[in-house]
DNA sequence: GAATGCATGTAAAGAGTTACATGATTAA
DNA sequence: TTAATCATGTAACTCTTTACATGCATTC
């Protein structure tokens, strides 16, 4: 049940209606970590306001709900951030298709291998504007720390994509 | 839909039956490209049978059933794997609490990204010993180039969530 | 003959996606 | 005034997980 985490953690570090949880979601999460469309955030914040994990903070001017993390939603963030790291089963449909690479002939093969280490590079390429973007602007604000860090992520995950699928091509060059 | 993808790459590697599937699943893919259970994958097994995508090539000992893929299957199986890379939403419970950080005090910061520096460096040197040894057993039989790959995947992944933990941690300790 | 591993299934509940649906506010 | 954006919801469907359930073959 991850999607509540994820909720309480953005609303632990800023008050905000599902609106801009969806759009937070879909920003800065959707990448590598999860995401949600606002047809599953609505239920649950239901259902977490329910539970008492979130509170209304706040109205908006269309009538609009700012949801806030109470004191036992706090802990239970708490709680769940600080538990053991199982092995949590990861999804990514990209390394699903270099794991079964070995399905395709040669040329394929080669095609796919390519197109990825291309599509990588462009990633990491867009992420290392953003994350000097981010320096630039924000050098020593503590609040842009967080995203700063994601950022760095996201640039080194896609530059290990990237090296990792040249790497491949170099050994599927040397067999033939 | 990509268990059905998942499934049609092994098979189309080595026909097999749904339990040796199970644990493909469970021993390669779980880490960082998929998971599924047997009770999802039995009943796939028979919607792709249902469709021509796979077929029952042997029966076992005990009455199972060894699938290999069709022609249509084959066809299908390169049409994913060569289709245009979107943005895989991917999900990642670990990242995840990574871009939670904001949400946690100081010390607890410190002390989850500390277990996770670790975690992960176990991790990384685990899929060390792995590479090795493939590489010590197969030095130069090309089937086992594909579980190289990705082995070194897992090894550099693990080295990076390490090393981007580490660096999390010097960033913290800056600001303090 | 008892335990372990092989082998396959179904049922129910939970999580996630896609489509449908509505209405208010703001900027052009 | 009309288009875009804000804002919230439900319904149906698909996918995933957990639990229940069975029986054969091999090994100790």
């Amino acid at each position: 049940m991850s999607l509540r985490h994820a909720l309480l953690g953005l609303l632990a570090d800023t008050p905000q209606n599902g609106y801009d949880l969806t759009k937070r979601f879909e920003s800065t999460l959707s990448g590598h970590a999860w995401s949600a469309g606002h047809s599953q955030i609505y239920p649950e914040l239901k259902r977490m306001l329910g539970d008492g994990l979130i509170e209304v903070v706040d109205e908006g001017s269309r009538g609009s709900k700012v949801y806030g993390v109470t004191a036992p939603g706090r802990d239970e963030l708490r709680r769940w951030m600080l538990s053991p790291l199982g092995e949590a089963p990861a999804r990514n449909e990209f390394v699903l298709r270099l794991f079964l690479l070995s399905a395709l002939d040669r040329p394929d093969m080669r095609t796919l291998v390519d197109q990825m280490a291309g599509h990588s590079d462009d990633l990491a390429q867009e992420l290392e504007g953003v994350v000097k973007m981010i320096e630039e602007h924000a050098p020593t604000d503590p609040t842009y720390n967080y995203s700063r860090f994601a950022a760095e992520f996201g640039r080194r995950y896609y530059s290990l994509q990237r090296d990792w699928a040249r790497w491949v091509l170099e050994q599927i060059e040397k067999t033939d």
